[in-house]
DNA sequence: GATTCGTAAATGGTATACAAAATGATATGG
DNA sequence: CCATATCATTTTGTATACCATTTACGAATC
């Protein structure tokens, strides 16, 4: 039998997803919960370090416990809760080390997508991408934090996804989760955005000429001064994280 | 701060671990499960392609189907499932595009593994690297084939762990475990097996010396030439050309 | 004879109930 | 006043029951 059809990942964790209680039809509820625990991750509403009571998160998503279990472990498998046996789950805090890692590992992942979407994205994905640079230099005018951010992330989004290699896609998509917490809370403080500013120009012209080889050695270095900006979060502000 | 005791991570895939049903004392039934049935999938006692039945499967397992289906999701989340809305699981069987992209994806993965290992293992790791290579040695002057494969894996293994980058461990271990199955399949065939050899010791030499920017690009070159080996094992010779 | 519609069996999705373990409080003894 | 042990409550782990959807099979019709 090849009845391939629509597949489901159970974590496609697209774009803009309607947050709230948007119930696709014939969708189970696992993944539904699933998406929804990892916006509420993303966005604090789960703080990072925080226990997960089963019950009461399953009458606040309006499930029972059976979906919101099972999503849980996705989560968990993702790395963004971590699970203690007959101790629930707890939002995961990555300590610097790990995020060091997390960011290392991710910067290779995006120099392979980089390198392949020299090779292979066609003229108008490149034109996008083009288009998000010019909409993030919009918001750095505008010191506008917030936008800059979700610019930034949909650029390396785009990029990567140019590469055309869908598991690559996925495996950022992933790490990127991981990290998004921490990178959201250093964009708010970072001291050093004119530097990000200028690599993203070199990307940029590295992408447009189709340099493979540059482009993936920058983008593992524009990680590297990411992490040169996450880690002063830690330092200062960051240690505890209030719970 | 700082309970961290023994966290579950739900997927450790340790070495070798007792197949049949081995229950380790308060070990949550899920995580025993989706173990089990990652040996299963490994060895084709659940072949690729096939559906998942899980009734059948649970009973077989002495399970119900509760813990069965929360394996199931984490096996989904790691790729080695896909999962059907309403019409169940079917265990993964990559095309050769999807295999491409794996390989490629691991080739990255490898390469810097490689270069974190020569930065940082220590000798007691690189002999143990250096006593698994010749043991390696040892099972291709046997033609012993299924010891190659299952050393060859420890090594790289081995390597990717001497990095310290825990993420990166585990990333590498999961995108392995996908492969996994194809890989058997094609060392059984290979008919360039000298060129691994061959390839293993620059990979040593590279690794003793502690050349990181060398170990790097042998290590994403050997999978190179793994592509070339696996595609073969795909009747129709493979579709497009690696990297 | 092929196709389509309807019905029945099977399968997956979700909720609930029960059992085991852990956490927290309280009381008691030093 | 502090430490410890015991007990009640809470929470997780697992199994089972129920419902919705899908799929297979057969009959009727074109």
């Amino acid at each position: 039998m090849s009845e391939q059809e629509t597949v489901q990942t159970l974590d496609p964790a697209g774009d803009e997803r309607a947050p709230g209680a948007a119930p696709a039809p014939g969708e189970p509820l696992t993944k539904s919960v699933a998406n929804r625990l990892r916006d509420m991750i993303a966005q604090d509403a789960l703080p990072a370090g925080q226990r997960v009571r089963e019950r009461a998160l399953a009458e606040q998503l309006q499930v029972s416990r059976t979906p919101l279990r099972e999503a849980l472990k996705v989560l968990a498998t993702e790395g963004l809760v971590a699970l203690y046996p007959n101790r629930g789950a707890v939002v995961a805090d990555p300590d610097p080390g790990e995020v060091r890692d997390l960011l290392q590992l991710l910067g290779v992942l995006e120099a392979l997508g980089g390198e392949l979407a020299c090779a292979r994205a066609s003229e108008r994905e490149l034109g996008e991408i083009a288009a998000l640079h010019y909409e993030m230099l919009a918001a750095y005018a505008r010191k506008d934090r917030l936008t800059y951010f979700k610019v930034n992330q949909k650029i390396h989004k785009a990029i990567v996804a140019a590469s055309g290699n869908d598991s690559l896609i996925e495996t950022h998509q992933r790490i990127n989760a991981r990290l998004y917490r921490v990178r959201y809370r250093s964009n708010s403080r970072n001291t050093k955005w004119n530097i990000a500013i200028e690599e993203h120009e070199s990307i940029l012209a590295a992408l447009q000429a189709r340099d493979g080889a540059a482009l993936s050695n920058i983008l593992r270095d524009h990680l590297g001064s990411t992490w040169a900006n996450v880690s002063e979060t830690f330092d200062d502000g960051g240690a505890g994280a209030g719970g």
